[in-house]
DNA sequence: GTCATATTTAACCGCCGGTAATAATTTTAC
DNA sequence: GTAAAATTATTACCGGCGGTTAAATATGAC
């Protein structure tokens, strides 16, 4: 009742009676609610789905399991996720899109001409990535289950669509930005094709080996060191100016 | 009876009589055919193993399947392997094996200062990988599926120690070979956990993204000169002579 | 002939991903 | 305020797979 009057004030001017207004207002108030519990409801699937794939890894992760710690059942879940598949690739999407984001902003000031050397730029899209992988260390490392089982091929469409989507998107901004920057003078005529692989794929590289080690929980000293021999080296090679 | 005949040639001079020659000799050949046999089973089933595990992937390869198509019954698979990981791993062992040989063959040529600039360090051992990716390219790509399920720490205590103990040989063998060739002045001053790190991580993460995008079966084209390019940087950033 | 070894067959267990039917709860309509 | 409708949760289940067991069969050793 007290919603009734408080949301009052918020109708838009529609020629339509002041209880019909009300009425009209109850409703979608209590549906934005229902919609918000819902998406509780689904954030805490995906919390507990992060944290126990993390802890178990994805075959010794069950579906029960996850269930239980997000104190729902299990069929809620697959009302929400088709599959453990499907759960499992939604958490790695958020990565991917904040990554693609960031590389797309690198993009954009290139084509500003924001940037003053070649080097600046290898640099940003070193600290993109290593951002978001020690912002997010975790999640980042199920990506390492990308292709292995195959999984990708196995997702219900809407799925697979946006995360090859979305795969391809960053793929894109890297090739383009090595496209720019060698339009820009700042890198030497090689392919951007090799070039976009070449940074992504030796970050990925690395930060996989130094994954595989012993670490006690927090981040492989030896990561950050590695990384920046490799960024320099990177830029030995490939920027002119 | 035609093996005895044929066989008696090939006594050694012990003190026995005839009779117990030809039995203990008897004995002997039939055991080796056993052996033989046993052997070629186990082969057989590592040959189906990995038909399986690559057509289908890990987790979707049946240990039905792989004792259908190596044409014996379940039961005698789990005879010679203890668990669907083990088998996995057992198909990777000999690929590690192979690396490690080669690269400490490097290391001794290097040892033996038979080497005379460390740019040939560099390509020797990009060469060992790329040929071992070459020749057993399915095999290899298996290795991305390394840690994810956490298998390694599953394994029997047999499997995991020898599996362990060989991927220590190979990177140390990769640190040894690091700091030869800056104490013979061909490498600079660079930790060389770093370097080796660096070498592995890189050629790793781009034979896996090369590996991520569409290849109609065949080797994907990229590959070679973005691992040329890398081979050149790496030539570039940490060479002196 | 009899024991030891190795393989197959066939049936079985437990666990897990996924589902169907049903029950409980909340919303809507009057 | 109450009944109908819709939404969500619960229970119990299915089928498949990893892995095991036990009995039957074959082969060679002595």
């Amino acid at each position: 009742m007290v919603f009734l009057l408080l949301t009052v004030k918020e109708i838009t001017g529609r020629n339509i009676g002041r209880n019909m207004a009300v009425m009209q207002n109850h409703k979608t108030v209590i549906q934005n609610r229902k919609k918000r519990e819902k998406n509780r409801r689904i954030q805490e699937i995906l919390r507990a789905a992060k944290k126990t794939f993390f802890a178990k890894g994805y075959s010794k992760a069950t579906m029960d399991e996850i269930a239980l710690e997000a104190e729902v059942s299990k069929p809620t879940i697959y009302q929400y996720f088709d599959t453990k598949d499907e759960l499992f690739f939604s958490l790695l999407i958020p990565v991917i899109e904040d990554i693609g984001n960031q590389v797309n902003d690198i993009n954009l000031r290139l084509e500003a001409l924001e940037y003053e050397s070649g080097a600046d730029v290898i640099r940003d899209i070193f600290k993109v990535y290593y951002n978001c992988f020690e912002q997010d260390t975790d999640t980042f490392m199920f990506f390492t289950i990308f292709q292995q089982i195959g999984m990708v091929y196995e997702l219900n469409d809407t799925t697979r669509e946006s995360f090859i989507e979305k795969g391809k998107y960053c793929f894109n901004q890297g090739r383009e930005i090595a496209r720019r920057a060698k339009e820009q003078g700042f890198f030497k005529d090689i392919d951007e094709f090799y070039i976009s692989d070449f940074v992504w794929g030796a970050f990925w590289g690395i930060v996989q080996l130094q994954q595989m080690k012993p670490h006690n929980g927090d981040v492989n000293p030896h990561l950050k060191p590695t990384l920046e021999l490799v960024e320099n080296s990177i830029i030995g090679s490939i920027v002119i100016k």
